[in-house]
DNA sequence: TAAATTACCTATTGACATAGTAGGTTAATA
DNA sequence: TATTAACCTACTATGTCAATAGGTAATTTA
């Protein structure tokens, strides 16, 4: 289950893109239009600024904008930023230590399967084509 | 992310289907098989009985078998019973409250297309197609 | 009938993640 | 210099996960 960080991720995103033009967002009007806690948020635009998709400006007249046009995001890559993995189960995850089972495993091809099409669905849905 | 409970009751399953046939199945026979706590599986099975998806028999020759053949058993219906949900967001889930944010949420579209071939994969797999 | 076997039951636990909250400091502008 | 807004560290309550512990009930076999 995707959590409320990597939802709420998406909707800044979204956010942020219909904003698109218009300078520094501060977080305060994305969250009242989000009806979503800014102390929360922050924690979150954190995330999003430290993972390079946005950038944030202090002091009067600050706020947070994108970094690249709206077209240039996927869902996956927001997501997978929030949540650490996409992954269905923990040995496809990146970096995890091979399982001694794998070749003997009657739902590791099932989960790869299943692991490609979530994959391809997420990374060919745009940020653009949530607005 | 799917949990052991799923992943492992997908595994009893399985070896239940690959000992189809030979009577009841002791727990302790797919424990030593698939190296898994027979005390943990005792959870697992438990909740696949109430499910009405194998029956468990008491006593010296007891064990657990399979109510319907392999292949009228899908993964989506096991790992549904046991993850209680496969939904990817709460709002999704069968029974949430309606989201007031509903009719004007620009990521709901994206998640209901995801839910769906999501689940028209894992109710599309059969048990029998994991042999 | 006694022993062995196996399912079935309730309760508890440690570790970790989730979804926030609280209260401050730094940076930039007007 | 006052205001605005990002940025930072820390804390917390709640819940879930992944088991473990220690029994009782049912059934078969010697």
């Amino acid at each position: 289950m995707i959590s409320t960080k990597g939802r709420y991720a998406l909707r800044v995103m979204i956010d942020l893109a219909q904003h698109d033009g218009e300078g520094n967002i501060p977080l305060k009007d994305i969250a009242d239009r989000q009806d979503i806690s800014k102390k929360y948020l922050e924690i979150i635009v954190k995330e999003l600024v430290k993972g390079g998709l946005i950038s944030g400006v202090s002091g009067k007249g600050g706020g947070y904008r994108l970094c690249r046009k709206p077209d240039e995001y996927t869902a996956g890559e927001i997501l997978e930023l929030m949540e650490g993995t996409l992954a269905p189960v923990a040995c496809l995850e990146k970096g995890a230590a091979a399982c001694p089972r794998a070749d003997q495993c009657r739902t590791l091809p099932m989960w790869k399967e299943y692991d490609t099409m979530m994959h391809d669905f997420f990374f060919s849905k745009k940020l653009s084509d949530l607005l």
